[in-house]
DNA sequence: GAGTATAACTTGCATTTAGCAAGTTATACC
DNA sequence: GGTATAACTTGCTAAATGCAAGTTATACTC
């Protein structure tokens, strides 16, 4: 367990900053949780399973640790027990905006052709 | 063989532009070809391979054929043998360019103290 | 304060994808 | 016609994903 994204276990293919930002963002599951969080501010874990791509629960919780040893999510309060304690964006996590915007766009003006059901939200 | 990406064969999670992005383009290395052709606007396959994040040949041959699949990029020749037929964006690939320099924005800003030989790029 | 409900995970296992090394095909050049 | 080499394939191992079921622990009821 614990995988690659433990934050100080990342292996970094380059120096590159746009590869080594998919490094730790380059899957289809961490972009979907940040954009739960940009969204609606905070979710808790059954939360996020509400959304309806449907992640399954053993991803979402190994998503979560790496979003946040990567200091992109936080707990909202910081040391309480985890039942009802939601997660949020840290200011790391909040400026992943403008590539979630840039993605949503590209997706609505590219995509609709191979994918006509897809909504429109920018 | 032939994977999820002819496509045609695209399981999109959702009606979301964002997941459906990152239906497409939420891997490690779909984009770093991407970011090849920004940069150098046309690339053969071994061009390819000889890029820093050193990209094993099957993956390779799989994310050309998939991002040919999805018209982000094609052959510059379009009729005629592969053999030094270099590939490059289409106007759909062109347009990526906005979430990459995102990315490269995010990284060279939020990665730097996990990863300090990140160079600058933008 | 014992009992129950349920949020937040874990675990096990089957399937899919990634990674590496080696092999194959085919075109261009000599 | 022979050789070099670009562009892939194939085989195999390792890792990540996906699903279903199980576990832990806190909160709430009585």
């Amino acid at each position: 367990m614990a995988s690659r994204l433990e934050a100080d276990s990342v292996h970094w293919r380059s120096v590159c900053p746009i590869a080594s930002g998919l490094d730790v963002l380059g899957d289809k599951w961490s972009l979907v949780i940040v954009r739960d969080l940009l969204e609606h501010e905070s979710r808790t874990y059954s939360q996020f399973c509400e959304s309806p791509e449907g992640i399954s629960t053993n991803i979402l919780a190994a998503r979560l640790k790496s979003l946040t040893a990567l200091g992109i999510i936080e707990h909202v309060d910081l040391d309480r027990p985890a039942r009802n304690n939601a997660y949020r964006l840290t200011t790391s996590g909040l400026e992943l905006r403008p590539i979630l915007e840039a993605v949503a766009r590209w997706s609505q003006k590219n995509l609709r052709e191979l994918h006509p059901e897809i909504v429109t939200i920018l």
